[in-house]
DNA sequence: TTAGGGTTAG
């Protein structure tokens, strides 16, 4: 009897989608004598929850349950640590549960652990959990190695819990590789990743990822060519084994728009095809930025155009390529159509910094203005410092330094370089010495050690004549060994990048690289060296 | 029932 009642609850569950459907089942269960019965109380919160994402009345059945068992705790805590904003009462929930005659065992671990984002409460769970005796469960471990290293200053408990565990698997060294790599220390993460045995695609994923978000491109590309070439040489050749999923595409995509390599960019995009990936959201629009950042805007439009469910993100990056581009017309467009097409979409601060960047480069102040006013006034979005930094530029170009002077003055957070540095652009453009001087001389206040806004400073120095100065500040540039970080350039050739520092004359091919610049600009330039 | 990986700006 008892076991088909089960049944035809678990019957009843799948057919329904309705809350009243659910609280019409939890009637005739209460009916049947089964209002406190944790198994059935189980199956609705768990269905409320997840299936009707009700989670208001999930915690009604919670409530109503006088003595909740562990599967009812546990679900409840993963219910809300899977949420954003409900940490603090995950853990309510979980001081509750050890207030209350039931113990906590493995499985409420790494519920708990995820919703812990400050390094003491990490501790004190950490604490509860060797207190219970379950320090020796690998998944424990993992999610203790996970949340220590995304809280910060938690990197070195992460790594000492990784070094105390007597076996260790493919999660959680990728747990601490990503923890190095999401606090920048690029060279740790790559140590870990190079001591693993056994690499999955998710830990593939996750190096890519991390080099891909501090800046190392080529060596992310590097690891994804091995990836790669590893899938293709394992057992079954590339059908089987660690083949890049979407996931990888997007990280390194990410990548190959960052290094403009176009030609290994339009390679993935073929890979997406033949592999028969699936083009989500997350990997049209690393395509769309990928093509726009490498150059091609049509591509990107392409692609754009074929994403038949276009999220705020698709619609950023595509304003951000036309940006890219000095197209402030087609920015502009596409703007106009994600608010005007009703998919209920409402710009971002993103937006607005892709909008007025195109502003920027197409000399359009009134327009870029009215934007910065819609983005405070109709859309409710607290300026940043990037917004701040683009409204700046765009008056500083347009040689109106009172208004600029008046946003600077106005601005609710300190002025950092970006800012500082396009008031200073848009004086040297038009001349205004006096300004220059001002600005350059915050921007040295900002950071003593950049050789390069010293020289700048004492350049500006030079055109007023103010020659004691320009001795000042060469001195302190020689006393604090203070270099000018030399300028930079890349270009893809035969599917290779070769980059180019200013001034550098270390290549063999120096003397040959000068020749032909000379013979190119009719002079000796001194342009770029690569290195 | 429990653990690791994703895009846009600056």
């Amino acid at each position: 009897m008892k076991r088909n009642l089960n049944e035809l609850v678990s019957t009843i569950l799948n057919k329904i989608n309705h809350i009243n459907h659910l609280k019409q089942l939890q009637s005739h269960l209460t009916t049947l004598g089964h209002s406190q019965t944790h198994f059935y109380a189980f199956k609705l919160f768990r269905f409320c929850s997840i299936k009707l994402s009700n989670l208001h009345y999930a915690q009604q059945i919670f409530n109503h349950i006088h003595s909740p068992n562990i599967y009812l705790f546990t679900a409840i805590i993963t219910a809300y640590s899977s949420q954003q904003n409900n940490h603090s009462l995950t853990f309510s929930i979980f001081k509750n549960m050890l207030n209350s005659p039931i113990r906590p065992n493995n499985f409420i671990y790494p519920h708990v652990l995820k919703s812990s984002k400050e390094r003491f409460l990490i501790g004190s769970v950490h604490a509860q959990i060797v207190k219970t005796g379950f320090l020796e469960y690998p998944v424990v471990q993992t999610s203790l190695v996970d949340s220590y290293s995304k809280v910060l200053g938690g990197l070195r408990d992460a790594q000492k819990v990784f070094d105390e565990m007597s076996e260790r698997n493919v999660v959680c060294f990728t747990a601490l590789v990503s923890g190095y790599l999401r606090a920048g220390d690029v060279e740790c993460g790559l140590k870990v990743f190079d001591e693993m045995v056994e690499r999955d695609v998710p830990a593939w994923n996750a190096v890519i990822s991390g080099c891909t978000q501090n800046g190392f491109f080529s060596e992310g590309i590097r690891l994804f060519r091995e990836m790669v070439f590893v899938a293709a040489a394992g057992e079954g050749g590339f059908c089987k084994g660690n083949k890049p999923n979407q996931v990888t595409v997007v990280c390194v995509l990410s990548a190959c728009g960052h290094a403009s390599m176009l030609q290994l960019g339009k390679w993935i995009h073929g890979y997406v095809y033949r592999h028969g990936l699936v083009v989500d959201s997350f990997v049209s629009n690393a395509l769309v930025d990928m093509y726009g950042k490498c150059g091609n805007l049509e591509l990107a439009r392409k692609v754009f155009e074929m994403d038949q469910c276009k999220g705020l993100t698709s619609w950023n990056s595509m304003i951000n390529c036309y940006a890219l581009h000095g197209n402030c017309e087609g920015a502009i467009a596409i703007f106009e159509q994600m608010v005007e097409c009703g998919s209920g979409v409402r710009p971002d601060e993103v937006t607005f910094i892709g909008l007025l960047n195109a502003c920027t480069h197409g000399g359009l102040v009134k327009q870029g203005c009215g934007y910065f006013d819609m983005m405070v006034k109709k859309y409710g979005i607290v300026p940043q410092i990037e917004h701040y930094g683009c409204l700046i530029d765009l008056l500083g170009r347009a040689g109106r330094f009172d208004e600029a002077m008046d946003v600077v003055k106005g601005m609710s957070m300190e002025p950092d370089e970006v800012v500082w540095g396009s008031l200073l652009n848009g004086c040297k453009v038009h001349g205004r010495t006096d300004l220059a001087e001002f600005a350059a001389k915050k921007l040295v206040e900002i950071d003593p050690h950049n050789g390069g806004y010293g020289i700048m400073l004492a350049n500006i120095y030079g055109e007023l004549g103010k020659w004691d100065e320009v001795r000042n500040v060469w001195c302190k540039l020689k006393q604090q060994k203070s270099y000018k970080i030399p300028g930079c350039s890349w270009i893809e050739v035969d599917d290779k990048v070769h980059q180019f520092y200013s001034l550098d004359q270390s290549n063999p091919k120096t003397e040959e690289l000068y020749s032909v610049l000379e013979s190119l600009f009719g002079y000796r330039s001194e342009v770029m060296i690569e290195m």
